[in-house]
DNA sequence: GGGTAACCGAGACGGTACGTCCAGTCTTCGC
DNA sequence: GCGAAGACTGGACGTACCGTCTCGGTTACCC
């Protein structure tokens, strides 16, 4: 096992959690273009070094904090077809408010350190992929999927006009995207592509 | 018209160049990350209030050399379908290598800084779209869109899978992408929805 | 002679006077330190290089503005008297309230800069000497002076604690103050010194 | 006492050597005129921010410096009379010879903001003075000083002269300036000012 | 009266230093 | 060894002026 502690003061969970929070708060307050290692630390009340031996970069604390909620995930029951399901799952996704801001930094960070785009996708948005896969799966079993079928070229259309559509602002993420989305890779999904 | 000047000392356009050759030769040699305002203007060979006196940041001088290339606007020569037009105009798009890094830099930039945000829209994603939707148009007259069909979604769907799949970098942006997108966007520009 | 014109357009009086003024104004208004070149054209609404072609620095401009003043020059009426005489020439300089920070301020930049040194001293400083010296000589003429005497040196003595009050501003520079000098100058005048 | 330390890095010796250093030489080699808190961090091997955690500006820099050797105080020894006290403490203090231009600069800093005028005045200024106080209490005790004599007067007329000679270098400061001052000084200590 | 020359305003230019901010690291004390 | 504190080197930030330059335009003179 792996629970046996060496010598030494533990690790302060009172830190952990004061530093996590931190950044939330600022992250609401002053944005996340904003944030700094030493405005956070300031704030949890902790010195600097307590904030850089457990994460390297701001985006990793603000990382840490959005996993957790992304672990609280996102239930899918089943609502009797493909479209019905996608339905429901876009519509709780779009109902998570208050976090565009945050999403957004977090992206822009992954867009200019690839080591931390490699953490976001693999902790993060690959995570959300697999409820999505999983509602395909229970579609297959309908026989409403076609054999040639691409799920994953369906979810990249659909996370790709969600993050599309919140980045740039140019139309809106709401329920009616939802259905039309839901509409569509339903579709899609059946399609016989050449014949 | 507008060219007339006022007065005082006139724009140097040979500093103009500098800066913006300054900025992509930096760009290309130390990536959009390490870019500096200061790096720009010593390699232009140019004080940094004559960088600052044009452009508010380094985005807005790296979207400027994009803009310049924006303008060699992508010809869309009439192919004969939808599909075929929308495979030829991937095609073209995907062929510009090199810029990801760069496109990449400026997103994130835009995710940051919402002003900066407004001026890549409307001054280059935008301008990409007008290019798209005349393909839109020329099918449309051509009856191979229904009356009801939504090509904003449509380009949203495109454009969407474009940068979501270059951000994240999980799956290729090629040829084989461009087909596939072009033969679901024909087949749901016609497809009557919900009859 | 030397007034005769070349070709050319003249020197605009109007530009002079509005230079001067201007610098006297930011000077009044915000003080020495913060004076600029740039702070002084733009107050008087002329070119950069207009000032730059007249003035070598700020503290020239100043130093012009300076001598209009001292060439009003110190009526210095015979009293009857050394003392007599150097207290009302004494009272009659120190009433010149107001010139203390621009004083100040030009001798900063004397001590900073030799070749403006020079200027101050020739063009202002030696000139104040000269009406001193003049009082020594009518009193010589009257007998008060002894023949080993050094003028030089107590001239040194008045004006250096003079200066040295301004600048310190640790004891006041007044009427009292005039009235001690002008007795001790008086009696060492007439002291001799070694017998 | 003071000297408790609370918790946090303690400030480095090394680096406070090293910049005071680093002033003294750039004071040598480029001239007050040419300092910079730049050209001393780079210089000292430091980061400008440990320079202006610990002083304001350069000048204060430069203060402290001179505030070191000033501590180094001149002894006074008794030489039997006011005039042979004050000749030899006047030739001690002449002696210090290339210090001209770094008082100069120190002085003008004073001239141009008068927060640091006080710092001069206080740490540095009056020091002086004090010693020069100490010769007249010698003297008082003697009998050279006449009841009505005002040594504070006095004092500012010598170190008036010297500072007004340093400054304007009109007449030189050496050795026979320092006897005419004693001379002067110890018959003024003794004068009866208005029989 | 048509040059020619020096002035004028405006303002952009290459620079340098400013003083601030933050990144990461290091060094101390106390738990 | 962890944690708070805070000083350390380093470097970019955006600003302010410096002193120079380059414009279009305006007076003067002098042929």
């Amino acid at each position: 096992m792996n629970g046996q502690r060496g010598p030494g003061r533990p690790r302060s969970e009172a830190a952990r959690r004061a530093i996590i929070d931190a950044a939330i708060a600022e992250l609401h307050e002053r944005g996340y273009a904003a944030l700094t290692m030493q405005g956070i630390a300031a704030r949890a009340g902790v010195g600097k070094q307590t904030v850089y031996r457990w994460w390297p970069s701001k985006a990793d604390v603000v990382l840490e904090a959005v996993a957790e909620w992304a672990e609280e995930q996102v239930a899918v029951p089943d609502e009797g077809s493909l479209e019905a399901d996608l339905d429901a799952f876009l519509a709780a996704t779009f109902r998570q408010r208050g976090q565009r801001p945050l999403l957004l930094g977090l992206m822009a960070e992954a867009l200019l350190d690839p080591a931390f785009a490699v953490q976001l996708r693999d902790r993060f948005l690959l995570a959300r992929r697999a409820a999505f896969r999983s509602i395909f799966e229970r579609a297959a079993a309908r026989g409403e999927v076609a054999p040639d079928a691409d799920p994953e070229l369906l979810m990249d259309l659909v996370y790709g006009t969600l993050w599309y559509r919140l980045m740039l602002d140019h139309a809106p993420v709401d329920d009616e995207l939802g259905r039309r989305l839901s509409r569509l890779v339903a579709r899609e999904a059946k399609a016989t592509p050449s014949a």
